[in-house]
DNA sequence: GGAGGATCTGAATCCGACA
DNA sequence: TTGTCGGATTCAGATCCTC
């Protein structure tokens, strides 16, 4: 006999007890975004001397690592005993707290399919300089067992990337402009808002029409707008009464789509740039080496971290070719090149190199 | 006293043992890439019981003490006594490994830095068409202690990058070609020979030239001849008598680059320091002379000791900056300008005439 | 209206030398 | 160890503002 489910609701509660409520294997996809526990220090500013909005509520607030643990294993049991046999389950987190997360899966027993990288688009950058830019999450995509055979939409993956395998790099702009919910004070309503584009696919690639979707920690309700969109039946946990009037109003508005190959949406594909750096680490071009102009008049000399050096002028390859000819610009791919068997190769043809290996 | 290390040299054996017998604290900068593919019960034994067992007591919390975890722990305990305070480490690895190694890192005391990835150009195909084709791998860099203060050359990676900051996300062709070492039966010499493109971007990111860098999984040695290629010193840990034959004739065919090209863009906290007060001393600026900001609204009057004011605000150029314009603070040399020709003229130009003579 | 510039913002473990 | 203070530090994209 079958228990009549909460679909298609928010149930508003802490995560742990609401899961207490449902029946042993009932639901066929978890995705859960839970809070990443951040440790932020004091205040964080802008070179323009702006302030940046800390990730500073409440519910983010767990503690050290033990008092995370103990959140973490606690939610992820109750998901565990809940999932079907063949459910599975995306978890979502930074380098703060998706080392704990992934290991908790594994000692549980659940079967890791993929970890899969959003690269952001338009991350925010390292303001201090200290750090590289934090410019990706990572999702982890785990089956309940190694036995377990969790839905894979390998056909949609591959059309939805342009018709080669979907890879585990998804570029995806974050979520801003009119995509990002606005309280009524105009400010953010959440302040880590998902984008759609990324539960689009993750729905897409890994649950069918019809599936129960649950998200654990359900903030403004990107899993259910998407899994409406889709033809999915979602459950949302929330605690926070806030949010849950905000993804409340959100779904309402949201209608499911008609012909559902419309909701396929296509992933920019960027142009690779090229870094002139990126033929000195290849060793195309070594450090010490001699760049030349075409004559084989002006030369300048190649450092290990792709800038390059002429007299007393250093920088990249463009600003160095520009101030020695006393020119307001210079494409340094067209103006700079190697010795190459007697005579000069443009550097442009090195570049070319990679381009075409990145293609192939 | 110091004592001597065995620098530029492979040294083999179990990477624990070898380790034991360093000192403290002599280690600027590790690379590990540890295997993963470990079966239990397989090639992989224990250090030896009594390490074992002291491991076992002091991490009875991690959950599933597999040979996996006592291993990774045994080598990363050692790791963290030879690093210096300062020092740091890179682990790398796929989702079967690198959630274990990145809590065990967070567990011991380590602080993450970023979590990396190499997003590969050219991985191989999911052939079975049941999950995303793998195309990353994740290194995490983390730093010995969180008030540690790793070595991070900024300015070099983001003119590595074309003048952007490096992001945590790197495009890298996975190893191939002619840089794959073959062995005498023209097959890889090893399975999972990693790109000197990678090793050539951490170790001028987070090492400089002079420093040790150990690897305790040295395979063929790509890290050491990256490192032997940037100037730095390199030890490598090898078990497989195979691996150091090969490691050591590729490691003997390297010549460095010179010195000079070894030099990277530095950042700008490492120039010189010069006060305000030279340029009055140097009369470059004269006691009186008013200082404007870049539109010539704010106005400031120069001392002859280097303090300007303004109205009622007086002190250094980047705290009366600072004050009238009601921010956090202030680069006073850029924020203020001296009257040239009718135009404005950052007095930051003239600190750079200082800094030019003084290297001349 | 449109082009172009100014402003704002985003899951952030974000300074360092010297007294 | 702690406090002070000099002064270094940002990318992409959306939206708003000006001409």
């Amino acid at each position: 006999m079958r228990e009549k489910l909460p679909v298609n609701q928010i149930l508003q509660g802490e995560c742990v007890e609401i899961m207490r409520t449902l029946p042993d294997e009932c639901i066929d996809l978890i995705f859960a975004d839970p809070p990443y526990n951040l440790q932020l220090g004091g205040d964080l500013h802008r070179p323009d001397n702006s302030k940046v909005s800390a990730v500073d509520a409440e519910w983010d607030q767990i503690g050290d690592h033990d008092d995370y643990d103990l959140f973490s294993c606690a939610w992820m049991e109750e998901a565990r005993r809940i999932l079907k046999p063949n459910g599975a389950i995306w978890v979502m987190g930074a380098y703060h707290n998706i080392f704990r997360l992934g290991t908790f899966l594994q000692d549980m027993g659940f079967w890791i399919m993929n970890d899969v990288i959003w690269r952001k688009t338009n991350p925010m950058p390292n303001f201090k300089g200290t750090r590289f830019t934090n410019a990706h999450e990572t999702l982890i995509w785990a089956a309940k067992t190694k036995d377990a055979k969790p839905t894979f939409n390998y056909a949609a993956m591959k059309a939805l990337n342009d018709g080669v395998q979907m890879r585990s790099d998804w570029v995806l702009p974050i979520c801003s402009g009119g995509e990002r919910i606005k309280a009524s004070d105009g400010k953010k309503a959440h302040p880590t808002q998902k984008p759609e584009a990324l539960l689009h696919r993750v729905l897409l690639a890994t649950s069918d029409p019809g599936d129960i979707i649950l998200d654990p920690f359900f903030g403004t309700g990107t899993t259910g707008a998407a899994a409406k969109r889709l033809g999915r039946k979602y459950i949302g946990i929330e605690r926070e009464t806030d949010y849950v009037q905000v993804a409340t109003e959100r779904l309402e508005a949201i209608r499911p789509a008609a012909d559902q190959s419309l909701a396929v949406t296509r992933s920019k594909r960027a142009e690779p740039r090229i870094p002139f750096g990126n033929l000195v680490e290849r060793g195309m071009v070594k450090p010490g080496d001699m760049l030349y102009d075409s004559k084989g008049k002006r030369t300048a000399r190649v450092r290990a971290d792709g800038s390059i050096i002429s007299g007393r002028v250093e920088g990249s390859i463009h600003k160095v070719g520009a101030e020695i000819q006393n020119a307001p610009s210079c494409n340094g791919w067209t103006f700079w090149h190697v010795r190459k068997k007697g005579g000069l190769m443009p550097i442009d043809t090195l570049r070319a190199e990679i381009r075409a290996a990145m293609e192939a």
